[in-house]
RNA sequence: GGCCCGUUCGUCUAUCGGCUAGGACGCCAGGUUUUCAUCCUGGUAAGAGGGGUUCGAUUCCCCUACGGGCUACCA
């Protein structure tokens, strides 16, 4: 019998979830779904000096915007819960001691400022401080201080942390060996790894021991988080066999790198290249600065998704473009990369262009009537149609929509002078008005119809496509660029083409 | 400094010992179009370096270089 799969994504709300940290919530929710098991969202809140109000929500809607829900988590039912560390104290406590009783921890009560002190000294003697086996013995903990000693202090109140005894003699060579599902082995030298705090002072555990407790409580099967774990496996190994519990199994995804320069992708490499990092609008609540998200930048959940997913990973195929449930289908943790991917925000604009013209039109018909009546301008339901039909192509952003489409509302309120020197010639007026003429006999039922009309009629005239079409785009739509005139003309109508032209004719 | 992980076009990537190294974004050129965009066609450009193993290495091993991560009473 094979067990369930149960994933988690633990943030802690330190802030707003970045577009990192979405990949591994995607990963997680792709995985999980694959195999028909569970994903659950899990809060560790275990640092109170970085909580930040408002965090937690924020990454639940963000969540929701991506269509990756979980199916356990903070306000679900609570088969497992409760799902926020801050929730969980008891539990820790109760296995921290556990851990103590078995000798496998002990209490410490060596001031930062003091062991600060000693790692600077060792860095200055070109060496490097751990607080293990080397040393634990010349510190202030319960093993190296009398069992009255520590009780006195614990008694009397003196501030002291929970660490773990990672090994007790470091003279014996002692390896361990972790499998990674992306990378396969990893072998470290446990001697070399120091007894980490499991317990902090303010009476809540570190992150090592809440994640350990918690993956077992939940009864997690696979841990799937950034590389920057890595480094902690050993611990984390260390730690379940000293509990004496099966360890999940674990995947380290490689990290999203900045698009040009140094290092991993930061909250703040939005604000310096213009593209956002966050999938909603952040607003700080001390600063109250605003940070941009995708979502308010006119991206659409379809393409971010698809774009993530492929920052790291790919099915194999030449196939780019993907909804949600291929992904699902094709997804493979096998497949993940071992090296970090740059992000290209150009790509990820690319991959919105295509899923915007795949989804349903009134997702776009929508977005258009809303942009429009913030410019005070009504449109109906069946012009939204029309129009979005004309431009959507033209379109990589649901924020664009608005200005490809406005002249088919409004009359333009300038022409583009460069090419109104381009293309507005002495003749011109004299083009224009004769075309108003024309228009008056012409019927405008069919963009395709008035279009052989049109063609006949600029023969009958010995006019020139050239002469005529570039003028009259200027009237319509005030650049040189748009949807098909034929079409334009048809959609705005006799009235305003004229009253369009006659304005245009005025003012140059 | 120490420990760990990585390294194919500028970027994202395919290749699981046979490679004329494939695709996508970007860029460039051409075509379609009344225009711009879309779209279509083509072009540009890569296995870090050095040793092995092998009939044959981008692929396996080692070294070096470079990149990344961790090294907190943060996660």
């Amino acid at each position: 019998m094979t067990q369930a799969v149960r994933v988690r994504f633990a943030p802690s709300p330190t802030g707003p979830l970045h577009i990192g940290g979405l990949r591994t919530a995607l990963y997680n929710y792709l995985f999980a779904k694959k195999h028909g098991g569970d994903f659950i969202l899990r809060i560790e809140d275990t640092d109170q000096n970085r909580f930040v109000p408002g965090a937690e929500e924020y990454i639940i809607e963000a969540l929701k915007w991506c269509n990756i829900p979980f199916d356990e988590g903070p306000g679900t039912e609570n088969k497992k819960g409760p799902y926020k560390q801050s929730e969980r104290k008891e539990l820790y406590k109760n296995a921290v001691h556990s851990l103590i009783e078995k000798g496998r921890a002990y209490y410490a009560f060596d001031a930062s400022e003091s062991l600060e002190k000693h790692r600077v000294y060792h860095e200055e003697k070109g060496k490097t401080f751990i607080y293990n086996w080397h040393n634990r013995l010349k510190l202030e903990n319960s093993l190296s201080l009398s069992k009255e000693e520590v009780k006195i202090r614990i008694e009397n109140g003196d501030r002291y942390v929970i660490r773990f005894l990672m090994v007790e003699d470091g003279t014996i060579e002692n390896f361990i060996n972790s499998t990674d599902l992306i990378r396969g082995n990893i072998r470290v030298d446990l001697n070399l790894l120091d007894d980490k705090i499991l317990f902090k002072s303010d009476g809540l555990p570190t992150y090592h021991l809440a994640n350990v407790v918690d993956d077992h409580l939940m009864e997690i099967s696979h841990v799937i988080r950034g590389e920057e774990w890595l480094p902690s496996l050993a611990l984390h190994h260390q730690l379940y066999r000293a509990f004496g519990w099966t360890p999940p199994q674990f995947a380290h995804l490689p990290l999203l790198l900045k698009p040009t320069g140094k290092g991993k992708l930061s909250k703040r490499d939005g604000d310096k290249l213009g593209f956002p990092v966050f999938p909603l609008n952040w607003k700080d609540p001390e600063t109250g600065k605003v940070s941009p998200g995708y979502k308010e930048a006119g991206y659409i959940p379809e393409g971010v998704v698809n774009f993530l997913a492929l920052l790291g990973w790919n099915p194999g195929t030449e196939q780019e473009i993907m909804q949600l449930d291929e992904l699902i289908e094709l997804f493979s943790i096998e497949q993940v990369h071992k090296s970090g991917a740059r992000f290209n925000p150009e790509k990820n604009k690319w991959f919105n262009q295509q899923h915007l013209q795949q989804i349903h039109e009134s997702v776009l018909e929508t977005q258009l009537i809303k942009d429009a009546l913030s410019n005070d301008i009504v449109v109906l339901p069946q012009e939204a149609q029309k129009v979005v039909g004309l431009i959507k192509e033209r379109a990589s952003l649901l924020t664009e929509l608005w200005g490809l489409a406005a002249y088919f509302f409004k009359d333009p309120e300038e022409y583009n002078p460069k090419a109104v020197h381009k293309q507005w010639k002495e003749e011109t007026p004299e083009i224009l008005s004769k075309f108003c003429a024309f228009l008056n006999t012409a019927s405008l039922s069919e963009a395709s119809g008035f279009q052989t009309e049109f063609k006949t009629w600029i023969s009958e005239e010995s006019l020139s496509f050239g002469q005529i079409m570039a003028p009259l785009r200027l009237c319509l739509v005030g650049e040189l660029s748009g949807a098909d005139l034929f079409e334009i003309i048809c959609f705005l109508g006799r009235d305003i083409v004229t009253s369009r032209i006659q304005k245009a004719l005025e003012k140059l």
